[in-house]
DNA sequence: AGCTCAACTTACCACTGTAAAGTTGCCACT
DNA sequence: AGTGGCAACTTTACAGTGGTAAGTTGAGCT
């Protein structure tokens, strides 16, 4: 287990540093020898596990959408609103930054990997239905307008948040409630289909 | 001018040629030095005009910065509503997705960068003012709310499109009509506050 | 006891960004 | 007209990166 040369848990331990190591300075700062080095291993090692870079990547990006996935099943389970949903996505992004980024940056993972396209799918498949609980009857006449602006806000905030844009000095005279969940539950519930009566004199 | 030593205009055609680069395979791709090589110059030469790495992506954010926040001045000189910006927000990010992944991506800029800043800074003033135009009081009442709602919503759908998650085959069942600016539009005017009628009913 | 094979290492290549020092040639000033 | 300054650019050098190929280790199975 502990043995000098085989590490022994080399691939879990990869991607532990490699969620820490994008954290703190994103996914452009990844370095797999540095990482390799940090592990004790060299530098090649991670690639038995994972091929290359985008492989680590991919898998990062593949537990991210795990992870998130079960978030909202659980919250769906546990019978929170759609509202509650977009708040947990948006914490989920905050408190898994590295996992985040690397779920919605493209260029940085292997599509043809079946793994990811399977966790990613249960994911999306968490959004539709959480869409579909949505009781107000706009909801259900454009439903594609429905799915975008709610993952749309909700990605939009987080991204936003992410990338320090909501502290930026500008906005800071708004945005002075410090809390991003608080912010986006008020926010989400701007959108009509949580205005209680907004549906009935909508035309 | 067109002297084999002095380019007599490295700047602007660097800005170019990082653009096309980046829009075609993203930050990460860009080289310094086989984008020098394009353009027939030694790879130390756009080191002269923006000291390193960050500096070429920082001047491409404040290009983008710049020409955000005209295109949005100039629809609100001409009296568009304000869904009309938020289309006009993703439609910028798909007309120059290089500018736009810049932009937002604070790993890759010089955050000291004065000029950056002041781009910057106009462009949020805008966004500011296009929520101030809003004519619902519950957009008054809490303006934070308002302003990362609209613009949360514009900027995740753009994130979103650029990504090419809109096009992912778990949502092409949902979204049918295959133009960006039209869902949008769609997605926009399912803020309460565009909605008629719907700030009469509200509590 | 011996084989197999996944896990890992060593050595190498092409490429990157950054740095320092040298070269070119325009432009302003006398 | 000549000359000095200076921005623009080149040459050279270095440390670090990802990827590849060939070799080594040692745990587990037969």
């Amino acid at each position: 287990m502990t043995n000098a040369y085989h590490h022994g848990d080399l691939r879990e331990a990869v991607l532990r540093r490699a969620a820490e190591i994008i954290t703190d300075a994103g996914p452009d700062a990844l370095s797999l020898r540095s990482l390799a080095a940090d592990l004790g291993v060299s530098h090649t090692a991670p690639r038995h596990h994972f091929g290359d870079r985008k492989g680590v990547l991919t898998a990062v990006a593949t537990d991210g959408f795990t992870k998130l996935g079960e978030l909202l099943a659980a919250l769906r389970a546990s019978g929170a609103s759609f509202v509650e949903q977009g708040v947990a996505y948006v914490q989920f992004a905050l408190e898994h930054p590295a996992h985040f980024q690397v779920m919605f940056t493209p260029t940085l993972l292997d599509e043809e990997d079946d793994a990811l396209a399977a966790a990613r799918s249960a994911t999306f498949n968490e959004l539709r239905i959480g869409v579909d609980s949505v009781s107000d009857p706009r909801a259900k006449e454009d439903a594609a307008a429905a799915v975008v602006a709610a993952w749309g806000m909700a990605h939009g905030i987080a991204t936003l948040a992410l990338s320090g844009n909501l502290d930026a000095s500008d906005l800071r005279s708004f945005i002075v409630a410090g809390d991003v969940a608080d912010i986006t539950r008020r926010s989400a519930s701007l959108l009509y289909f949580n205005a209680p009566g907004a549906a009935a004199t909508s035309q």
